[in-house]
RNA sequence: AGGAGCGUAGCUCAGUUGGUUAGAGCAUCGCCUCGACAAGGCGAGGGUCCUCGGUUCAAAUCCGAGCGUUCCUACCA
């Protein structure tokens, strides 16, 4: 075989195994089912993606060569707002406005925007060995997918769980559309705090002190408020105070919302934009007044001067005037948490609009219940805990956009203003009997993205139709995700799923952790910190890296700090991995934690691993090939021991994989393949492959190399999919069957016939001696090459058997000038000691070994065992510990103290005879 | 402010119902080109399991408080 060169094996064959069909649902078997979260179509896949991908596609491999009838269900999301707001960018680019252009158009750009770049995160999952079954993509804007959603509004509306109504919703001023709670970030910022006096409406000198860090929203007050008990203002209450450059009468109200210690006491209300005065202002039945437009400039409700003004130019000039007016007390510097919009950055603005909303409690009831009765279980189970939180005070939910890309709304309205909801124009004149002259217009609005992305598990197999994939595939398996999109997704899943399909849209969540960077940084674009697991698999250099992340930036000034950054943490740029390094680098970090910390250096050290296995192909290739495996064979010692680790791995890995522990599932697969496998098991090979030993002993070890070997590229093809298939390919048929494909081969079981612990005992003998030997060798500075005399002394009849049946071994292992044997009333020589149970294994220190070097290496090996026996001791004198501790746990330290004292007893013995020599 | 998570070797992390000599990988330090593999082999060093207190015969593990850190939710205008 070449070298290892992953480059050289991955894309063919995933190129084969999709010409095939290889991804389809066999048609047997029970059904195991995932739909992946539905990618944007016109995105990038970046870390994350990568690693929830990378996880499901062993899950699903796994199923699949489990004998399930598995489907992993692909589809992309038309990411409304995000698309929208790039082909917007695209088109200012050439100088075009949308409105330019108007809807259709514009849409079409959009489309063809879909179709020029939506391949990119398929061929990226493709890359990564993802194993969708393709055939059924999907597209949340495509006729089918459409048509649900449609369906499923319809209804909604039918069932008063959609209502439309002119409320405050957070509204992004750039975008012009109405976005969601959770679209929206808050974060803390530096900004000022402004003590403003409101003059008494019916008095020359007197005034309130209002605090705000919004002055330009005073326009629109429509009230000032204390709370009931402040002695400072109960007179006031009710009174009225001038607001000033309005010169409108606003009320004095109490309220108990009203924090008495903060500020003044006294707090300006303005109902149309700010989410507390809207509740307040609801309580009071204050006026509301919107002195905003669309854009967040001052409109036309506010005093002539401001109108047609940005929001913050408005600011300046307010302060401005009511400084003038001496109205300005005081000036603060104040930390607050200001809201952005997540796709624009730029601030939001409670904005009162007209706009659909789907009433969530009714819904959330029972996808509450769901989850409480265990239909729907969380992985990690504390999961839970957020998704209740969030559903027990769930808000309705506003599910219009004003914008173009997405499922518009199925809503008309007549010239008089009355709305009329169905599933098409001709159905609502049919069915409300409106004339053909009866002017009608459709809803301008679309659907929040997340609407359709709610309906994904059963829209992508076929509903409102009843078809057979509904059928067999639904409710999916689980549904694996990051925990962001919880709230976002998951829950509007179960409830939109339970109302409309009357099962759970998947039986399990196993909610990922979040990849960072190296110092524990979310990964963005404008943080430049970002990576593309592409970059990971090919290799990019240093100066394509720098260039990628520092090409169009929103904040073009970070550019020279990324850089840096990138130069310092990426002196080299990044080398070829490969897809199966990257991706079992995925399963080794995906322990419970909530966030992961992505290192490069364990891709490598995972590279290095991929290469070791292959290597160790290559050596049972170079043994086996040339010679016919087939014939009589009967393992040894050492072949059924491999075959219990084997089997011991296999358990664990199945355990591992029911319990969502990826990470436990490549530490006991990396751990056969280079510790047990390839350390001692080729090594134990290695003596009787090359001798002259009768044919049917060496084609047992030429056939336990070569079925070991398939079967752990079996258990590891979830894992390691391309080389392990390439591998897989070489192995004679005579050993793996006839089969075309390791990812249609069974997965291996735990056979607990196979399972000898003789062989494994034998073998943690050998190991021992080898090793202890080695110690030796290492401590005394003995060269490897140099031939060692070993002594076996005061062995015991067990010792006597197991040095017989593999002195070729030891001799092959150890490589020692000779071996012997002696009995405990032999003469022994001075000599560098290690213990194997009872037996003492002895190398002469004539000629090789300083006496004070073994005197320290003794002294160690002393102290480390009287250190034990202390403990111990006062475990076992603790009259305490002897009477409640079970049993077994008193007797086990009662033998830990036996052997402990019997090995002390040996070392002083020795240490006394080396001192006085 | 409320809720949740985390704090174990220089770094990144395992440690599942309390009983292990507290482990792994990377990094470090020796030695080794012996035909699978230097992307390697062999060996070694390295820990107050954040702090304090409690429960227990026994605590990295359970409980409480504190410190540090991350996230979520709600925000005081």
């Amino acid at each position: 075989m070449d070298k290892y060169q992953p480059q050289d094996i991955e894309t063919a064959w995933y190129q084969k195994w999709e010409a095939q069909n290889y991804f389809a649902p066999s048609g047997n078997g029970s059904p195991f089912s995932i739909a992946i979260p539905p990618p944007n179509v016109t995105g990038t896949l970046h870390m994350g993606h990568a690693f929830q991908h990378t996880l499901v596609d062993s899950l699903i491999r796994f199923r699949r060569m489990k004998g399930d009838n598995t489907l992993w269900q692909m589809g992309t999301d038309h990411a409304g707002i995000a698309t929208q707001l790039i082909v917007t960018e695209q088109l200012a680019a050439e100088g075009i406005k949308p409105s330019d252009l108007g809807r259709e158009k514009f849409l079409e750009k959009a489309w063809q925007w879909k179709e020029k770049s939506g391949g990119t995160i398929s061929k990226q999952l493709r890359r990564l060995g993802a194993s969708l079954h393709w055939q059924t993509e999907r597209f949340t804007l495509d006729e089918g997918l459409s048509r649900a959603v449609l369906e499923v509004f319809v209804r909604l509306y039918e069932d008063d769980l959609i209502y439309r109504g002119k409320r405050l919703v957070n509204w992004d001023p750039v975008l012009k559309t109405s976005i969601s709670d959770l679209e929206v970030e808050s974060e803390e910022e530096k900004g000022h705090l402004w003590h403003l006096r409101y003059p008494l409406a019916d008095s020359d000198d007197q005034y309130l002190i209002v605090a705000t860090t919004r002055p330009e929203t005073m326009l629109g007050d429509t009230a000032v408020a204390v709370h009931p008990d402040d002695e400072r203002y109960k007179s006031l209450i009710g009174q009225e105070v001038l607001l000033p450059l309005t010169n409108r009468r606003v009320p004095i109200i109490a309220d108990h919302y009203v924090d008495q210690t903060f500020g003044s006491g006294c707090v300006k209300i303005t109902p149309a934009h700010d989410f507390n005065d809207y509740d307040m202002g609801r309580r009071h039945d204050l006026p509301m007044i919107n002195v905003f437009n669309d854009d967040a400039s001052i409109n036309d409700n506010a005093p002539e001067k401001y109108r047609g003004i940005d929001r913050y130019a408005a600011r300046e000039a307010i302060l401005k005037d009511l400084d003038n007016l001496n109205l300005m007390e005081k000036v603060e510097d104040h930390m607050m948490a200001v809201p952005r919009g997540e796709k624009s950055g730029v601030v939001v603005e409670p904005f009162l609009s007209d706009q659909w909303f789907v009433r969530a409690e009714p819904l959330a009831a029972p996808a509450i219940k769901a989850v409480e009765d265990g239909d729907i279980e969380f992985i990690p189970k504390n999961y839970e805990n957020n998704f209740f939180v969030w559903m027990r005070n769930i808000q309705d939910w506003c599910i219009s956009r004003q914008q173009w890309w997405g499922h518009r709304i199925p809503a008309w309205y007549d010239s008089d203003g009355a709305v009329y909801v169905g599933r098409s124009e001709q159905e609502v004149r049919d069915k409300h009997n409106l004339a053909d002259d009866v002017a009608l217009s459709q809803d301008e609005d679309v659907l929040d993205t997340w609407f359709s992305s709610a309906l994904w598990t059963f829209s992508t197999l076929g509903w409102p139709d009843k078809t057979p994939e509904l059928d067999t595939f639904h409710s999916t398996d689980v549904m694996v995700t990051g925990h962001d999109i919880i709230t976002f997704w998951v829950s509007r899943m179960i409830m939109m799923t339970l109302k409309f399909v009357g099962e759970v849209p998947f039986k399990k969540v196993y909610v990922t952790g979040m990849v960072t960077d190296a110092d524990g940084q979310k990964q963005s674009k404008s943080k430049g910190n970002g990576l593309d697991p592409l970059d990971i698999i090919d290799g990019i250099s240093l100066d394509d890296l720098v260039a990628k992340r520092t090409d169009s930036l929103l904040q073009p000034k970070m550019a020279a700090r990324i850089e840096k950054n990138t130069r310092k943490e990426f002196p080299d740029g990044i080398k070829p991995y490969g897809t199966d390094a990257l991706r079992f680098t995925f399963y080794s970090i995906a322990t419970r934690s909530r966030t992961i910390r992505f290192d490069m250096n364990r891709v490598e050290g995972y590279r290095n691993f991929c290469n070791k296995l292959w290597n160790a192909a290559n050596f049972v290739f170079i043994n086996t090939l040339e010679h016919d495996v087939s014939a009589d064979h009967t393992p040894d010692v050492i072949d059924r021991w491999i075959v219990t680790e084997l089997n011991h791995t296999v358990e664990i890995i199945n355990q591992a994989m029911e319990t969502y522990r990826y990470d436990l599932a490549a530490k006991a697969i990396y751990e056969f393949i280079w510790d047990e496998f390839c350390d001692w098991y080729v090594e134990l090979t290695k003596p009787i492959v090359n001798s002259d030993a009768s044919a049917e002993i060496i084609n047992a070890k030429r056939f336990t190399l070569l079925s070991v070997l398939e079967q752990t590229l079996r258990m590891a093809h979830p894992f390691l999919p391309f080389m392990t298939e390439e591998i897989w390919q070489q192995i004679p048929t005579a050993i793996r069957g006839e089969g075309a494909t390791i990812m249609r081969e069974a997965y291996p079981e735990c056979n607990a016939k196979l399972v000898d612990q003789a062989a494994k005992n034998d073998v943690a003998w050998i190991k021992d001696v080898v090793t202890g030997t080695r110690n030796i060798r290492g401590e005394m500075n003995i060269s490897q090459g140099k031939p060692i005399p070993i002594i076996f002394y005061n062995g015991g009849a067990e010792d006597k058997i197991r040095l017989d049946a593999y002195q070729t071994l030891l001799e092959f292992l150890i490589r020692p000038e000779s071996i012997t044997w002696l009995q405990e009333n032999d003469n022994k020589p001075p000599a560098s000691t290690h213990l194997v149970g009872d037996m003492q294994l002895l190398v002469p220190l004539a000629g090789l070994i300083d006496t004070s070097a073994e005197l320290a290496r003794l002294d160690k090996e002393i102290d480390r065992k009287e250190k034990d026996k202390t403990r111990i001791e006062g475990k076992l004198g603790n009259p305490n510990f002897v009477d409640k501790a079970p049993d077994a746990v008193v007797q086990k330290e009662k033998d830990k103290l036996a052997d402990i004292s019997s090995a002390l007893d040996r070392l002083r013995e020795q240490r006394h005879k080396i001192a006085n020599l």
